[in-house]
DNA sequence: TATTATTATCGTAATATTGCGATATATAAT
DNA sequence: ATTATATATCGCAATATTACGATAATAATA
């Protein structure tokens, strides 16, 4: 036991599942919010703003971008960390569509 | 290690992740919404429904109604469970809001 | 009160996540 | 080429989550 049957369930709940999960910890919310804040992300601020090793950081980084959510590019020594708007619009959809959808069959 | 240090982070920052880690599985996301389709919601029909075993299913609820998104009601021999809309309405605000400000202030 | 149906809790095993130090890799500047 | 800085990856330990069977608690009904 102990692993998700994520195959029983629909396309449409596991997406807003992987989206939920990468929002589900706060230095990842604050991550998030510090890039949208920055003209453009230098990792080694995030080290000092977050508060938490440069390995957890970078880790954390990873899974917003697995999801698509960021990308970086290089510019000149540092990488710079962008909100990716395309995913960030369907995704932000997607939810605002889950929970208006909830609220509106509620009994 | 392996404790999330949640003292670190804001209060905003620490709610987002909390709702989100709710929304992270997609059990409760396919629970949520079959609770609002529903007049009255039957557990056992849950079951059923999303086609895990009825101890998780009620693992599920539980980590569902601690963060106040549903209350349940006795009718009878059954437990109702309903989506609690002032939660609802305040988590989808929030979620909405985070949404946008990211958005509106990536570069 | 005994029975039946529904839901919650307990105990446990498997797996996932979080965090960090150490180290590797990559880029810029010297 | 060497050095310095930035970021990624590895390996590990601590903790959390997921799932389920067994069992307890709860409530309606016979």
């Amino acid at each position: 036991m102990g692993v998700s049957k994520t195959h029983i369930f629909s396309e449409k709940h596991n997406q807003i599942a992987s989206v939920a999960k990468v929002l589900s910890h706060p230095a990842r919310v604050a991550i998030l919010e510090y890039i949208s804040r920055q003209e453009g992300c230098i990792c080694n601020d995030l080290v000092d703003e977050i508060g938490l090793a440069q390995a957890t950081i970078s880790q954390h980084l990873n899974e917003i971008k697995k999801l698509g959510l960021i990308k970086g590019t290089f510019e000149g020594k540092n990488l710079c960390y962008c909100i990716d708007q395309n995913t960030w619009d369907t995704f932000q959809n997607h939810f605002g569509e889950f929970f208006q959808n909830v609220k509106f069959n509620c009994c």
